[in-house]
DNA sequence: CTGAATAGCTTGCATTTTGCAAGCTATATA
DNA sequence: TATATAGCTTGCAAAATGCAAGCTATTCAG
């Protein structure tokens, strides 16, 4: 049985889904560096614990954003994978780092700064030649 | 002293000021509604805890997304308006929309769901017009 | 001017989520 | 065979969330 929506109010059905300080850095991380392994995550600056970790992953894949696949060539790990409607949320990400660079001091050089608001749809369609192949 | 961020990265800094169940929908409410008192956020349909509410609202005065003005008419109000800064979220929120609308049944008719996708930019506009004398 | 109603909270307490550290198991490598 | 590594799980403390009740200041009705 699938966890009931708070309303029927899109933003809110998106924040039952994202809407807490992890899952939307999981995405990121995929969004920028294509597919990944549990401690690919784990050297993210943030620093996620492993049992949020897992449990975000879990959260994710049974949303549909994610899935999950054995490596081929080392059978320990995992590779996590966006799905198409995971790669959707590139709008959302481009859009919130255009907020934060507006206000706040990042790690985005002012030439990246320039470029994410004179061309966002640029940098989405980078994610999604990214994972063109996976799709 | 202002609270210390996870990383610098654009969109783990947003997630710090936003990443939570309720912001981002006390910042709906003011987008498309308007200045707002307290009790018109308890309201909404998703049935926020007066303590909850009051947490939000503080944390989104201090971070300067909101600020507070007595109502002059009765003064047992307060009218709570969003800052300039605020405002900028409905880039945000829009995106958000538009990609819950693609996956889930919602709210949203399908005239409104084909607007949000072909002219997102003017919903943005409608919520900038309702704000631009507070700003 | 008094009493009832209303707005915006606060408080207490139970539940859930988050965070940290340690440890465990299966696979891979030397 | 032994050692290391990947991906977890477990235990426990701390913080956030959720619910109900109550409190204070202002307003309104008579």
């Amino acid at each position: 049985m699938t966890k009931q929506h708070r309303s029927s109010c899109p933003v809110s059905i998106a924040l039952d889904l994202i809407g807490d300080r992890w899952s939307l850095l999981v995405v990121r991380d995929l969004l920028f560096r294509g597919p990944l392994s549990f401690s690919d995550f784990e050297g993210s600056p943030e620093g996620i614990a492993p049992n949020i970790l897992t449990a975000r992953l879990r959260a994710l894949e049974s949303s549909s954003l994610i899935t999950r696949h054995r490596n081929e060539s080392d059978g320990r790990r995992w590779e996590y994978r966006l799905t198409t409607r995971g790669l959707d949320l590139a709008d959302v990400v481009v859009t919130l780092m255009q907020w934060s660079s507006r206000y706040e001091q990042t790690i985005l050089t002012a030439d990246e700064v320039a470029l994410l608001n004179s061309a966002p749809g640029e940098m989405v369609a980078v994610m999604r030649a990214r994972w063109k192949a996976y799709l």
